[in-house]
DNA sequence: CTACTTCTGAGTCAACTTGTCTCATAGGAT
DNA sequence: ATCCTATGAGACAAGTTGACTCAGAAGTAG
């Protein structure tokens, strides 16, 4: 039983961890040095040493601090839930904590294995829920699919992502999220157009 | 007139640079050091030194030996000459050197200016010549628009996007390029399907 | 072929970073 | 009040960085 966390090393552990996402998001993950990071928590450099010992660990708990809830529980009708998570995930995506640890995420698992399985992870989770989300639309009627349901993540998150990576000055309007919308499938007319 | 490349010069630039494009493709832009570009590139430490001052110039001219020339050059009908850019794109997207490149590109956009003018180029010339393309089979009819054709890079190329960074182990069917390829209107009947 | 200019690579050097270790001390349990 | 443990300061060797020097090789011009 670890019932007993000695508060000091909480308060340790949250004030690197602070320091670490700042860093993160003001100038990218080569800044997370031990150094750099005590130095900005206020710490001494050995403590991030003793919790930390390796340089990737505080890059993978940084990130980790940064979650992305999108396309859970969804609920019906399905297509103005969906609506909704690609419009909250289009604007989160440009906001700068999320974006730093995205750009981290898919560009550090080119490289380091750790990070690639990360990555494979949230790519995995991000499909299923789409699947799933989808297929009981299919399957109460709501949505005829125009083709494979395993597409639709790359089809609906794609676009969002590349505004986000390669345009961030331009913005996703609704109109475009319709438009991603409909090309699922027809979606039962459900009067909200 | 610099009409006489030194060929000490031009050799000693081109094992520097053939160095860094293995380092980067095979570690990431962090390897990209005076040190081990120049071991690797069997040059002097001071060579490199000389040729780039800043490590940043030498990652910004290793991405640049990889071009992405992409959408150039429409031919009609533009939906047979879309259909095979979008494969071409998708097939080179995996590829090591240019996947090593791009995410290096989104990555280093989000902190270093230099590298954020790079792709906002980048970006808005895709963006452009995709435009361009739609615009001119628009015009002779062979495209009815559904939507904003500003919006067609992002809905073209992010999916493809997000199977090369996210999803490098699912390769794009054609399948998924011809949705894609409906999706950004409805094209007059070439014969092509 | 000779004399010149320029680039190269090896090396030195100080400043800095990294990872490890020690130790007095303060915060927190009992 | 007493013990325990995490902390922070600092010392330390090893390695890296960026700047410099210099002899010699490569290339050019006569």
């Amino acid at each position: 039983m670890a019932d007993a966390p000695d508060p000091r090393v909480t308060r340790s552990r949250a004030a690197v961890l602070a320091a670490a996402r700042d860093l993160l998001r003001e100038e990218g993950p080569a800044a997370l040095t031990h150094q750099r990071v005590a130095a900005r928590a206020g710490v001494g450099r050995a403590t991030v040493y003793r919790h930390w010992p390796q340089p990737e660990q505080l890059l993978t708990d940084a990130m980790a601090g940064v979650s992305m809830p999108f396309f859970l529980d969804p609920t019906t009708p399905v297509r103005a839930w969906l609506r909704q998570q690609l419009r909250v995930l289009a604007d989160e995506l440009v906001l700068p904590d999320v974006l730093a640890v995205t750009t981290s995420l898919l560009h550090g698992a080119v490289w380091q294995p750790a990070i690639t399985e990360r990555r494979d992870r949230l790519a995995a989770a991000m499909a299923d829920r789409l699947r799933r989300a989808l297929a009981s639309a299919v399957h109460s009627g709501e949505l005829r699919p125009a083709g494979d349901l395993d597409d639709a993540a790359a089809l609906l998150i794609g676009p969002l992502l590349y505004r986000a990576v390669l345009e961030p000055r331009r913005p996703v309007p609704d109109t475009l999220i319709a438009r991603l919308l409909d090309q699922v499938g027809a979606w039962a007319d459900d009067g909200t157009s």
